[in-house]
DNA sequence: CGTGCCATGTAAAGCGTTACATGATTCA
DNA sequence: TGAATCATGTAACGCTTTACATGGCACG
């Protein structure tokens, strides 16, 4: 039953809160905007399909954490305009207040370099390129942000920013905090899968 | 079915690969060691649950990937011993040289940071210690077993490591990068928040 | 006498991905 | 003409977690 998942279930469900989160930060929203959002902002600490965030905006609607108005448009689909209510603010202050989790990881690439001796080094080194040529791009993305949204910050008085502003840039500051890291875990598998190259 | 599971599916199914990297390079194991290896030294980048492993290694062994052995012991319960069959081996050498793709991160903290402002500051920077002890813990563990296992890392001369433990020792260094790097961000979180202490 | 370790499992529910579907508009 | 964007959905499947279950042994 439907009902009992957001009364009794004791895990997290997280992603219905992280949409209730940018639907009181950021405002309405429709569906297609929140997976918008979450694929260009929120996607440094959250992924969620379409169909992840549709089923749970419906469900969510059914326990009146969200509202929807029908918003018809010309020359494009109608499409469902959805946003917090009351109860909904209710839910989300007493989860923010609750510990949180640390995501699980599950990393392919370090098994496949534990048994990495079964391939020709040649194939692993290409591999690792490959994923720090993507952090790379990923941390660049999310230096673009901060400077787009927070060109104060590094300047003399990080104080400029409102507290929730300030709130919002730590999360950002997290993601590429990782991405450098994993940038830089990456040179140093090159170096040093490189050093045995000629024995 | 279960068998089109290994045949035709396009998703990673990747516990079993990663089962399958501790079977070859640590031996041939139970799944109870195994679930025990995984949560002491493997958690880092992977981790699973008992009853995970255990169906994984089921299925594995009906398409003879593994093959195991009736254990039986006295005053404990019997056990189940598999090992990697070179069928097993074959499909992990092709799955180490296909792509890898990241972890998918799904972050509480950071929904909770954004919607800080509807709990007291106390309570947010309460849960940033709290993630930062358990993190710094983590390192801890990580770095002991560092010193354990590769107490030559640091010193002159890394290559006195074989490149197998080579390899092995990366994913350790990720993962203890990781960590810092979470503590790190801990103390730009606490300090940023609390100069908003009192405006 | 209770707790924790050893050792394996079943069942159910929750969460996430993949595939499929629709249909108009805009831009190259 | 073909691809991308807007906008929402269903169905099926697979992966992960939670709860429940068993039972002896060792240790304090």
């Amino acid at each position: 039953m439907q009902y009992t998942r957001f009364v009794q279930s004791k895990n997290s469900m997280s992603l219905a809160y992280a949409l209730l989160t940018s639907l009181l930060v950021d405002g309405a929203k429709s569906g297609y905007d929140l997976v918008k959002l979450f694929d260009e902002q929120i996607s440094c600490y959250w992924i969620a399909s379409h169909q992840q965030v549709y089923r749970e905006l419906r469900e969510m609607e059914q326990q009146d954490w969200v509202r929807s108005e029908r918003i018809s448009q010309v020359n494009r689909p109608n499409k469902n305009l959805y946003d917090i209510t009351e109860l909904g603010r209710e839910e989300l202050a007493k989860w923010v207040a609750l510990p949180s989790q640390p995501t699980p990881i599950r990393e392919e690439l370090m098994p496949k370099l534990k048994a990495g001796f079964l391939v020709p080094r040649e194939v692993l080194m290409a591999e690792i390129r490959r994923r720090q040529a993507m952090h790379r791009e990923q941390l660049q993305v999310l230096l673009n942000m901060e400077q787009q949204f927070y060109p104060e910050v590094g300047s003399q008085d990080p104080r400029s920013l409102s507290y929730e502003a300030r709130l919002y840039h730590l999360g950002l500051r997290r993601g590429i905090r990782y991405q450098r890291e994993w940038v830089e875990w990456c040179e140093e598998a090159l170096g040093a899968i490189g050093e045995y190259e000629r024995p």
